[in-house]
DNA sequence: GCTAAGCCCTGTAGTAACTACAGGTGCAAG
DNA sequence: CTTGCACCTGTAGTTACTACAGGGCTTAGC
């Protein structure tokens, strides 16, 4: 045969290197019942398959876009439970967006507050600082 | 005399109720170092006087702007150690306005693919999830 | 003066989502 | 067969609070 295909299905936890996440945080998630338990090697190592990755894969997408993993949790529920979970799966993440939404619109009020007393302070040489006295309002 | 006017200089731990803010939250930033330990009465109650409030104000407007209690501490110790700390306030505050911004920029980012992603499951009915399927891409 | 309600007290533990050890073993290459 | 790296478990630390539990103080009403 040509090299050994079949004969590995079971990855080290390359997975860590392969997907760009700490092999700390894959633990966590396999703590906190995101990820299945692997098999394990006769030592105790833990053995990853492509299911494994795949699903770390869509965990740390989910995170990058700013789910929580308690929404990670309950998308990973409808994507194994459903067979055609697209609405649920919509309502999560659009309740996600408006979240994201509120959390611009607050940075975007703290970013104009900042602006105009970090400008006060300009010169940054008066003895009664603007911005000082902002806070202290 | 008019009534107790100078006979009451501490108030009481009314002033969660001033500033609207937790009282074991006034009784937090006390722990780590950022309000000074009040006075006690006989019976070991804390009683605050105006200073304390307006410490607890400008923690307070801090936070709503954001800057995180480390940064507070290095605000209210410039503000406690030098006289005219304008410069060096302004310095904390400007570093602070870049975060705000490059969180901003992030949750942006977010939005667009959240806004991308939600949109084409606008239907909600298909077999294959669109935004499942980014997920796991 | 006394009592009961309602504050306030201390200290600990819980939250989110990791991260960083310490102290020990497996494994694979040379 | 040894050496060094990767992996193992479990605990504790991070941020900024919040929520108790189990008491003590205070004060308004009687």
């Amino acid at each position: 045969m040509s090299g050994n295909i079949a004969a590995k299905p079971l990855q080290r936890a390359e997975i860590a290197k392969r997907t760009g996440c700490n092999l700390e945080t894959v633990r966590y998630y396999e703590k906190v019942g995101l990820l299945p338990e692997p098999p394990r090697t006769e030592g105790g190592h833990r053995a990853y398959d492509a299911n494994h990755e795949r699903r770390l894969r869509f965990i740390l997408r989910a995170r990058e876009l700013g789910f929580a993993l308690d929404e990670v949790r309950t998308l990973l529920r409808l994507v194994d439970e459903r067979d055609a979970p697209c609405g649920e799966v919509r309502d999560v993440a659009a309740a996600h967006l408006r979240d994201v939404q509120t959390k611009i619109a607050d940075l975007r009020r703290m970013e104009r507050v900042l602006k105009e007393t970090v400008a006060q302070c300009a010169d940054g040489a008066r003895p009664e600082c603007p911005l000082v006295e902002s806070l202290f309002r």
